[in-house]
RNA sequence: CGCGGGGUAGAGCAGCUUGGUAGCUCGUCGGGCUCAUAACCCGGAGGUCACAGGUUCAAAUCCUGUUCCCGCAA
């Protein structure tokens, strides 16, 4: 098939590299502009440009699709693909696109819908402690990832699971089920399911005010909470003033009566929660570099008492 | 040139202000204690102090440049 592709992050990478490498002709791809990241302000071009360039692909970065970009939207028509793939864009497509391919535009979501439709699926699976999640193909719509369902991928979520980690899989499932999905709609296999609306979530990008640790909660959700913001926002909290993030944890057995946020154990930060024990297995400090909590130790032991966030 | 922290033994850190003997916690190797141990005791190996220049009798430490890593902010 003759395919635009619309993707921008490294989540949409492996659809792209897999369509690619399944044969398909990839006529253009679109992804948002480069924009400064890090620090010095870099600009940066995103994976989905990364990839394209490498493989001599044309790209596209326009501002918008709307407005501004009648041009662009004159340029898909001259290709006229028979498919537009739809990863992770960013961006709101107008129906004058939408309408363009003859099979439509197939979009590459991170959750079973109609649950958690919106940016932030990955993360907000692991936040609500979901035993599953998966991908969804679907034929999209004018509504933000209200489109009919073509195909899904179910997988379990780990216990000690980050985001980060679900994200790469995720990414991959996607990948193989982004080739059925089109190898299945192009001999016509396939029979579009509508969305049910009463069943439907909605699961906003993730932000950095997330990132504080509320230790009366459960152990269970502050567990949750760390593996759902990692690696970015990252989960965080404070160890004598100074702060830490936390990359990965486990719940550990047992109970104290103690303050929530009190360390009951320095020798592998054992903390007490609400109800029930958790552990951090990999943090950061403030100007170091991520490592084991083990390794954190060594350098910066903590006292015994010593309640966090405080 | 957005703001800031950092690069010291295999790991994580202190030492730098006020230049002069390379230090701590852990790992590792050997020995001891023990029914036993990730516990405890004794001993050993292991470091061009990121790189390059400069100042000095003498630089991990002061000055300049380079490079890599990280936090904030976007």
């Amino acid at each position: 098939m003759k395919i635009v592709f619309m993707g921008t992050p490294d989540f949409a990478v492996p659809s792209l590299k897999a369509l690619y490498e399944a044969g398909h002709e990839i006529q253009a791809v679109f992804c948002q502009p480069d924009k400064p990241k890090g620090r010095g302000y870099k600009l940066v071009p995103p994976p989905v440009k990364v990839f394209a360039l490498g493989k001599d692909i044309p790209y596209f970065q326009p501002q918008s699709l709307k407005n501004g970009g009648e041009e662009y939207i004159r340029e898909i028509e001259t290709l006229a693909p028979d498919c537009i793939v739809v990863a992770a864009y960013g961006k709101i497509l107008p129906k004058s696109v939408l309408d363009i391919p003859k099979f439509g535009c197939v979009n590459v979501h991170g959750s079973l819908l109609p649950k958690y439709r919106g940016a932030g699926p990955i993360q907000w699976a692991v936040l609500n402690d979901e035993k599953t999640t998966g991908i969804t193909t679907m034929l999209m719509g004018e509504g933000l990832d209200t489109g009919d369902m073509l195909l899904k991928s179910e997988t379990e979520i780990g216990e000690n699971e980050t985001a980060a980690e679900l994200f790469d899989r995720l990414a991959d499932m996607g990948a193989s089920l982004i080739v059925e999905t089109l190898d299945k709609l192009e001999k016509g296999e396939i029979t579009p399911v509508p969305q049910n609306e009463a069943e439907a979530s909605y699961a906003p990008m993730l932000s950095k005010d997330l990132s504080p640790i509320d230790f009366t909660k459960s152990a269970r959700e502050v567990h949750k909470h760390i593996c759902g913001l990692s690696d970015w926002p990252c989960a965080s909290t404070t160890i004598n003033g100074k702060r830490i993030k936390v990359y990965h944890s486990e719940i550990v057995e047992g109970k104290s009566e103690k303050l929530p946020g009190t360390v009951v154990n320095v020798k592998d930060l054992t903390v007490a929660c609400g109800e029930g024990l958790v552990r951090f297995t990999e943090i950061q400090a403030e100007g170091s570099k991520r490592m084991a909590t083990a390794d954190y130790l060594r350098g910066k032991p903590v006292a015994e008492g010593t309640v966090l966030g405080k």
